[in-house]
RNA sequence: GCCGAAGUGGCGGAAUGGUAGACGCGGCGGUCUCAAAAACCGUUGCCUUUUACGGGCGUGUCGGUUCGAAUCCGACCUUCGGCACCA
């Protein structure tokens, strides 16, 4: 950063920020009052992880969000808007194993110097509400809830691959694996290791997820969650395996084209499918073997990924199509998940691009069963993805494809080959991690009961001290001893307590109603502050959480209405996604040193200017790029401002009466007071701030000229700085203060406009010939449209571009133009 | 590949059918000063011989609608974001 005397300086910034935040701090100026009669208003943004330095970034997300929490307050709500940190993860993990400090240390260190930053921006957080989610008091409320749907079935255990590397014998989080496939810390191929996992059932919901009905968010995340759920209607049909004499004697598929079912030339299964070693004959088993291993290596993102050579291999066997006898191989190949539908596609090379490059690559055959009805597809070069004719489809030929699909599919359901059905992209939530540093599964193994959950009573199940980070194959939990071995609930015999912690996602699906009673002790929260509160009025964040959190927090707040807890069916009415903020024009991260820290600009031009040139910088959903000269030129305005106050005004304001200029001065408050409002409002921090600019450059000039009076001045201060509250909250509660009102700004109400003081006398009628502007004139309010008419084609001006030509026609808006239309 | 957003001075941006470039940064000229910084005042889209408060051009590209288009429509180009073999 470049030396302070660069920087405006006349306001004593350090001085005045301190003063303020000690007052409001002791006074509780915004300690939230519940039983406050104003109409409720809770504006959340998104809480931060604590990863010990705020950067600015996090500014950029909190400040204008503060700024608008003051503004509804000063319109009169009784405004929450809570601070609280996501304090599980792994982050905290990993400084564990590396420098050897424990995690509860290493968050609550950096909780305690965010916590000071957050303070020093100014915000009007209610620090008594505060949560911090790996404290037991809030986590206890993870596991109840983990109990309650439990019970409900809403929470179940089953197996799922997770990241494995060999060499740290650990799992490893997405994150935590290299693009290559290999793990971060040992250069080790990492590969897929099927564990027995909690799951919630989030895809009971896909069905109410998708309505959106409810809730007023931008359309670009409605448009992601609704492809991340990914709902597609079609029919389940099985092929015939009786031949191998197996348990089951049908392999399902599922489909949205059953119109190309005559079409299956080939059957893909998953490498991960129970059947696939059991229909491998021996012939093919080691190729399969090692296809299998393979697909184990290779992440979901690499298997999914277009760019990819489609692979497989045959496994030996064969199915039979059911509609038409036809005999068909089995093939396996990485392209297909066990986790989306059935796990086995059939393959319809003339009607699917992605099976045609298959089959060309494995020379199987091409058959077409919807024609295109106009090119009768001589020679197949691609697969036909439009609608058609039906053709060797036995009885179904003829018909159009469209018609088909329901034809083909009553049949199917009729001799029981199949039924219809839906299938979602979205799948169940796991919430198991192989980690330390989350809320415990309230679960008990025992020898004779089985699965037995933590009765109530016993909650929380505290996260032991002494647990082991270092990896050891096993969940660090399980190095506790004392934690793991316990005794069953059921019979009082030696159980083992589940040694897996929580998705940190499900500390963040429902703590914005912990802040509404956040030290309750009798449940997981006050069920009349839910009534009173009710939902979130305005949510901020980043758009990265457009899927997960979102969708999490949605799916919460259905299940526990489905408990019964609460009658409110969104989390969040209305959702803003800001953007981010860069340096260098590149992402701020410590590898690129270019991460920008508030602390030491704060100290140089204070917190009201920081949060001033942030919002300046640009529209808030676009991000911007940080700049110090930008900084400079925030810092120079709030210095000019603080001038305009302070300095000796006996010779400058003037004692003459002036109606025409007291009426132009009520016009340019009134449609600042307009402007400031109306984009509040719409999230338009930075043109808030220009006619902020503007009008005190008026009041500057004016000033400068002599010609403020006293009338003027006494109503324009005053508007003035209760428009800045919201802004630049401290410097507005000291110029406040110096004028001698009554403490606090910040209790002051939201300036009114009115449209009578938006009327002027004059008006500025722009002359266009042609559609070009040529000149403007000013004419008063009275005069009627011929009057003008008659003024304007006098003009000089305008007289150059008209004379000698025909005048075909003349448009008249009124009280903005005159077109004159000419040859 | 699909979906979405965006493209305007030297820079961040404003204007969502009616004077393009508000506001700010940067630049240039000046005041103050021994000098500089800071601050203040003036100026600043580009081109042109501004003798004229003069003329011309100008919002990614090409076309269209309109008296009039940065804004609406069509095609294309570029950038950014998201999703990505979903059977």
């Amino acid at each position: 950063m470049e030396s302070s005397d660069l920087f405006a300086d006349r306001y004593p910034h350090q001085k005045i920020e301190q003063k303020w935040q000690n007052k409001w701090f002791k006074d509780k100026l915004y300690k939230v009052n519940d039983k406050d009669d104003k109409p409720k208003w809770y504006e959340l943004t998104m809480y931060p992880y604590p990863s010990g330095d705020m950067h600015i970034g996090h500014w950029y997300a909190m400040t204008p969000s503060d700024t608008r929490a003051r503004f509804r307050r000063m319109q009169g709500y009784n405004v929450l808007h809570p601070m609280g940190f996501d304090a599980f993860g792994l982050p905290a993990e990993n400084a564990a194993i590396k420098h050897g400090i424990h995690p509860y240390k290493w968050t609550m260190q950096n909780i305690e110097n965010m916590r000071r930053q957050l303070k020093s921006m100014g915000t009007i957080y209610d620090w008594d509400r505060e949560i911090v989610t790996c404290k037991p008091d809030y986590y206890k409320w993870n596991q109840w809830v983990f109990l309650q749907l439990y019970k409900s079935g809403l929470a179940y255990r089953s197996y799922a691959p997770a990241n494995w590397c060999d060499s740290c014998n650990t799992v490893l989080a997405n994150e935590q694996v290299l693009e290559s496939g290999l793990c971060e810390r040992c250069d080790t191929e990492v590969i897929k290791r099927d564990l027995n996992q909690w799951f919630f059932k989030i895809t009971q919901y896909a069905d109410e997820l998708l309505d959106q009905s409810k809730i007023d968010w931008p359309e670009k995340i409605k448009s992601m969650q609704m492809n991340w759920i990914g709902k597609s209607e079609g029919v389940e049909i099985s092929f015939d395996i009786s031949e191998y004499s197996l348990d089951q004697k049908f392999i399902n598929t599922f489909t949205t084209r059953i119109d190309t079912i005559f079409g299956v030339t080939f059957i893909v299964i998953a490498p991960e499918h129970p059947l696939v070693t059991q229909l491998t004959t021996s012939d093919n088993i080691d190729q399969v073997k090692s296809y299998i291993y393979e697909a184990s290596k290779s992440s979901e993102i690499e298997r999914l990924s277009t760019d990819k050579d489609k692979t497989g291999v045959f496994t030996g066997s064969y199915c039979t199509n059911r509609l038409n006898g036809d005999r068909i191989p089995i093939f396996v190949a990485d392209y297909v998940l066990l986790s989306y539908g059935t796990g086995v596609v059939m393959g319809v090379p003339s009607h699917d691009q992605r099976d045609y490059k298959f089959a060309k690559k494995y020379k199987l055959e091409i058959k077409l069963v919807v024609q295109d009805p106009t090119s009768k597809n001589k020679d197949i070069l691609e697969a036909y993805l439009s609608d058609g004719v039906m053709v060797n489809s036995g009885k179904f030929d003829g018909l159009s494809n469209i018609e088909a699909k329901n034809k083909i599919a009553d049949y199917i359901e009729n001799r029981g080959y199949g039924k219809r059905s839906i299938n979602y992209k979205m799948r169940d939530w796991l919430i198991s991690r192989q980690r330390y540093w989350g809320t415990p599964i309230p679960i008990i193994y025992c020898n004779d009961c089985g699965i037995v959950p933590v009765p109530e009573k016993d909650l929380p199940v505290l996260l032991p001290e002494n647990a082991e980070f270092l990896p050891t194959g096993e969940s660090p939990l399980s190095t506790s001893l004392d934690f793991v071995n316990t005794i069953c609930p059921n019979c009082n015999l030696e159980a083992k307590r589940e040694t897996d912690t929580m998705d940190t996602f499900v500390d963040s699906s429902w703590y914005f109603f912990r802040y509404l009673s956040p030290n309750y002790k009798e449940g997981i929260f006050d069920r009349n502050k839910i009534l009173e509160w009710g939902s979130v009025d305005q949510y901020t964040g980043g758009a990265e959480h457009a899927v997960m959190h979102l969708l999490y927090s949605r799916f919460f707040v259905k299940a526990l209405r489905d408990l019964g807890l609460i009658n409110i069916d969104e989390p969040f009415k209305k959702l803003f996604n800001q953007g981010h903020i860069i340096s260098g024009s590149q992402k701020m991260s410590k590898s690129k040193g270019n991460v920008v820290s508030p602390d030491e600009y704060v100290n140089q031009v204070g917190a009201d200017v920081v949060r001033c040139y942030l919002m300046f910088i640009g529209p808030w959903d676009q991000g911007g790029e940080w700049s110090d000269s930008g900084l400079r030129g925030m810092s120079r305005w709030i210095n000019r401002v603080w001038e305009i106050f302070n300095k000796d005004k006996s010779n400058l304001i003037i004692n003459n009466q002036d109606s025409k200029l007291e009426k132009e001065a009520s016009y340019i408050i009134n449609k600042t007071i307009r402007k400031v409002t109306e984009d509040l409002e719409k999230f338009k921090f930075n043109t808030s701030i220009a006619s902020l600019m503007e009008l005190t450059n008026w009041i500057n000039e004016k000033l400068n000229t002599k010609s403020i009076n006293k009338v003027i001045w006494n109503d324009i201060k005053n508007k003035l700085i209760i428009l800045l509250a919201p802004f630049a909250p401290h410097m507005a509660e000291e110029l406040w203060y110096l004028q001698g009102y009554k403490y606090s700004v910040h209790n002051e109400k939201w300036p009114q406009w009115s449209l009578k003081h938006l009327e002027l006398d004059t008006k500025t009628i722009i002359i266009q010939v042609n559609g070009k502007f040529r000149d403007k004139i000013n004419v008063t309010s009275d005069l009627n449209e011929s009057e003008i008419k008659e003024i304007a084609l006098q003009r000089e001006r305008v007289n150059q571009y008209i004379s000698g030509k025909e005048i075909k026609k003349i448009i008249y808006i009124k009280d903005k133009l005159i077109n004159c239309v000419v040859n």
